[in-house]
RNA sequence: CGGGGUGUAGCUCAGCCUGGCAGAGCGCUUGGUUUGGGACCAAGAGGCCCACAGUUCAAAUCUGUGCACCCCGACCA
């Protein structure tokens, strides 16, 4: 491709409300235009390397013997009905209606799609196990889309959906696509760490994230030095610190002034914040809850919902907590009514906590769970923090920054028996499903990619997704020595199947140049009268910078023996 | 949805406080000189100053209300 026939628009600056690299660099190199908060329109240039990607991720994902399908973007809303997803998506499921008016949705993903297309064609055990997968667009409402391509609100998903006869064969299933995503994200030169994850409103047992490691990123990671043990924060497990232990003393109740928070009243009492117990209060699917957590951890609130399986938790706002009778800084569980209790581990297994009074300025001493107040319902909830020990090894754990490029879950049954998706046994009875789903987003992990292959310079694409082999940059282009040698570079690579970006703009060398390392080519071929003096083209590899002279005849070899090595 | 910020040329931003002709650099067009790291000269094009309402003789500037976009938190690939 020839840059005077090309659209293409690169920047000298970085649009002011662009914050990651990775977005300053894909609007600098002119791979996307903003349309609205959370669209883009992708420029050719753009739109060859999701290409690439998607490329990267067929070949891997046909190698493991998964089946690419198409579902539709547009779907009738009785299909969320049907799952009662509907509800559980809430405000981000994008919802329309025909003409007619019936209710439509656009996708978020396809669990509900894809097994009724499954339900339809898997009738016995013969038939499986199977793998679907699609690239697609999805839609999601999203509050907040953020960091240019990280968050959108339309984007494009690899959704994966394994069906299996039982657990012991979704595990084989699971795993092949857990260890395709290691070599896509390795091709794609996203370097990433397979992580204990929550599993959201897609549902399920287990699930993992992969995720790739950056200062950038949105999620908080929990990593384990010693033994490698990795969680998103929001699942992480840890061994608390051991409650102080005491023989249960008498309740007392005493003068606080002005003791709101734990750490003041701790240093009030002159105790230690593991003999305090904190109260903090929820609005939960819009009723209120008290949830008492011993004074030195905090609550983890996706636990919480797990704990109480709700859809929405989210802190009580004031009025809540006023018309609840409830005192900010002095709340108590003891006497307290009129709201469910819950309860982590560590405040009910403690003696002789100190809790607020629910009366301002004073507290209660040596309170007792089980004698002087009794919680709804116990659960683990608790938020692991940095430094926190391991619970697999005891050391301090670690935290990150990542960005969450993949998740994998085991779904087992649930969509399946919501969705009628059976298959008759050797014995002719009659299970539902097991299944499994693997997702991946394609724009963000162009994006990560960008962050994780770059430099003050601009772009440096990984070999597998630069839009282009290589680029050459033609200076002098006017003179036949320099259009010639470049005509005959074309004609070679069309023949050989290659690509390459060709700048034959009467534009300066340094235009060029810079242009050339912001798009960020794996190798940058310089056709110049003086290369050719110097006997062919200048080869430069954008990575390392190292340069050569290498014959004309020969060019193309050494760039496909250097990006073989890439 | 809560908190913070920003809306002026394609991009980066002045101008706003203290109301009085719409500005600069880069980019773009034309002509010329250049051609190995964002060259130079000359001439141009390009604006509903986010929108609406108000105050005023007069509003980019002051007031109000919206809207959009970005950033931080609750959700997700």
């Amino acid at each position: 491709m020839r840059m005077t026939r090309l659209m293409l628009r690169t920047l000298r600056e970085a649009p002011a409300d662009a914050d990651l690299p990775s977005h300053q660099l894909l609007l600098r190199a002119g791979l996307i235009t903003p349309l609205a908060a959370g669209l883009y329109c992708f420029t050719p240039v753009g739109w060859r390397v999701i290409q690439r990607i998607e490329a990267i991720i067929r070949d891997e994902m046909d190698a493991t013997g998964a089946q690419e399908i198409h579902l539709p973007a547009l779907q009738p809303i009785e299909l969320w009905e049907q799952t009662g997803r509907d509800e559980k998506m809430g405000q981000t499921l994008f919802r329309l209606s025909d003409r007619k008016e019936r209710g439509f949705a656009l996708g978020p993903t396809h669990e509900e799609a894809v097994s009724y297309l499954a339900a339809r064609n898997i009738q016995s055990y013969r038939d499986l196990p199977v793998t679907l997968y699609q690239i697609q667009t999805k839609f999601r409402d999203e509050t907040r889309p953020r960091g240019g391509l990280v968050r959108l609100r339309e984007f494009t998903m690899k959704d994966a959906y394994s069906f299996d006869a039982d657990w012991k064969t979704l595990d084989q299933s699971y795993a092949l696509a857990f260890d395709a995503y290691g070599r896509i994200f390795a091709r794609a030169g996203v370097p990433v760490i397979p992580v204990e994850a929550d599993s959201g409103a897609i549902g399920g047992r287990d699930s993992q994230e992969f995720i790739f490691i950056t200062p950038n990123g949105e999620d908080e990671i929990l990593l384990c030095p010693n033994c490698g043990y990795a969680a998103n924060a929001e699942k992480a497990e840890f061994t608390k610190p051991p409650a102080i232990a005491a023989r249960p003393a008498p309740i007392e109740k005493v003068s606080t002034p002005g003791q709101k928070t734990i750490a003041d009243l701790a240093a009030f009492l002159r105790i230690d914040p593991r003999q305090t117990a904190k109260a903090v209060f929820y609005r939960v699917d819009g009723k209120p809850v008290f949830v008492a957590i011993r004074g030195d951890l905090d609550v983890n609130e996706v636990k919480l919902t797990n704990a109480l399986t709700a859809r929405e938790v989210e802190p009580m706002d004031e009025a809540m907590v006023r018309a609840s009778g409830l005192v900010p800084g002095s709340a108590s569980p003891v006497g307290l009514s009129g709201m469910r209790i819950v309860a982590d581990p560590s405040v009910v297994e403690a003696a002789n906590l100190a809790a607020g009074a629910n009366e301002p300025d004073f507290h209660y001493l040596n309170v007792n769970h089980g004698r002087d107040w009794n919680a709804d319902l116990v659960a683990e909830i608790a938020l692991a923090r940095a430094g926190d020990a391991c619970a697999h090894c005891g050391t301090a754990l670690e935290t990150r920054r990542g960005m969450e490029m993949g998740h994998v879950f085991k779904l087992g049954t649930m969509y399946s028996e919501a969705m009628g998706v059976h298959y008759l046994d050797e014995a002719g009875e009659r299970h539902p499903v097991v299944m499994g789903c693997y997702g991946i987003g394609v724009e963000r992990m162009l994006a990560a990619s960008i962050e994780a292959n770059h430099d003050e310079n601009g772009i440096i694409w990984p070999a597998q997704l630069a839009p282009y082999e290589a680029h050459i940059v033609a200076l002098n282009f006017e003179q036949v020595a320099v259009s010639e040698a470049v005509n005959a570079l074309e004609r070679e690579a069309a023949a050989a199947g290659m690509s390459l970006l060709v700048d034959d703009r009467p534009d300066s060398a340094g235009v060029k140049f810079k242009d050339a390392d912001l798009l960020g080519m794996p190798v940058r071929l310089t056709v110049s009268p003086r290369s050719l003096e110097r006997g062919g083209v200048e080869l430069r590899q954008r990575r390392s910078g190292e340069i050569e002279i290498v014959p004309l005849e020969s060019t193309l070899h050494r760039v496909r023996a250097l990006l073989a090595g890439l």
